[in-house]
DNA sequence: CAGGAATACTCAGTGCGCTGACTAACTGCC
DNA sequence: GGCAGTTAGTCAGCGCACTGAGTATTCCTG
């Protein structure tokens, strides 16, 4: 028997941590616009006209599933995209109306679910939480840099 | 300018960390075995015999996602499936000597890739690391059972 | 200013992960 | 024994996420 325990995984962990909290959206938040969907509205609130490659970047997303993305929230009519007069190969995006809205709703929903979700850690665990996690990202993510 | 910090989105952290550790996980252990399809390895080398649901259950994949990776293991010829005599719906699983030889190799592999991932961490914090995800995602999981 | 390198994006292919609808098999109760 | 309810598995559909190949545009350098 040979065999390991998975609970000493971080991959293992890391992917439960994410079902977890990609259910918990699904009841609290909503069963229409994604979490990714979500920090690519919220990248535009705060940096509208950015080119699509950069809201990629932004959220962690690759130039092929940003696409994607984008392309879903383009068809429910929440951003719109246009070709930069000055450089054709980029697509600027922008949030129209509906998709302000949308961000506006689902941020008041957000906040009340990453209450639920961290619930279980005291405030001084979730710094932790957050420190850690984000430190091993960052590393593992230098790593690929190179 | 209504938007949120991403860093303090434990969603987004979460969904960062599970793709630097596939990153990593493809450069350091396999390009051709992903990590949940190795927990599945580990499962039955545990567990030889388990039923297909039950191994999903184990590495946390619903049912459908259970049968695509275990159908996949089966095409690669790691594991055999077949129906139990004693339960007409089940389907029992077991590695054949070749998933038994690709799990022992990927065994030491992922200790590596492990020891990588966690480096910029100190002992004492890889400890806090695995229990603080621990606890939010069992959390989690548990608002969802009932 | 012309040709090669770099950049932004698309497309095809693979794999994980979920839901909801369906089929087949078993279990329990009358 | 028969029928209702539960359980294991499949299938279709959606969405995220990556790689590798291909196209169009721009940039850089001789």
């Amino acid at each position: 028997m040979a065999a390991v325990d998975l609970s000493t995984h971080p991959g293992h962990l890391a992917r439960r941590l994410q079902q977890a909290h990609y259910l918990l959206w699904n009841t609290m938040v909503s069963e229409e616009i994604t979490s990714p969907q979500f920090a690519v509205l919220n990248t535009l609130v705060a940096e509208p006209g950015l080119d699509q490659r950069t809201v990629g970047e932004r959220v962690g997303l690759d130039r092929s599933t940003i696409a994607e993305v984008v392309s879903r929230l383009g068809r429910r009519g929440l951003l719109g995209k246009a070709r930069d007069p000055q450089d054709g190969r980029r697509f600027l995006l922008d949030l129209t109306e509906e998709g302000v809205r949308v961000h506006r709703r689902l941020t008041v929903r957000t906040a009340r679910m990453n209450q639920v979700f961290l619930a279980p850690l005291s405030a001084e665990e979730q710094e932790q939480f957050f420190a850690l996690i984000g430190r091993v990202a960052d590393a593992a993510e230098k790593l690929r840099a190179v």
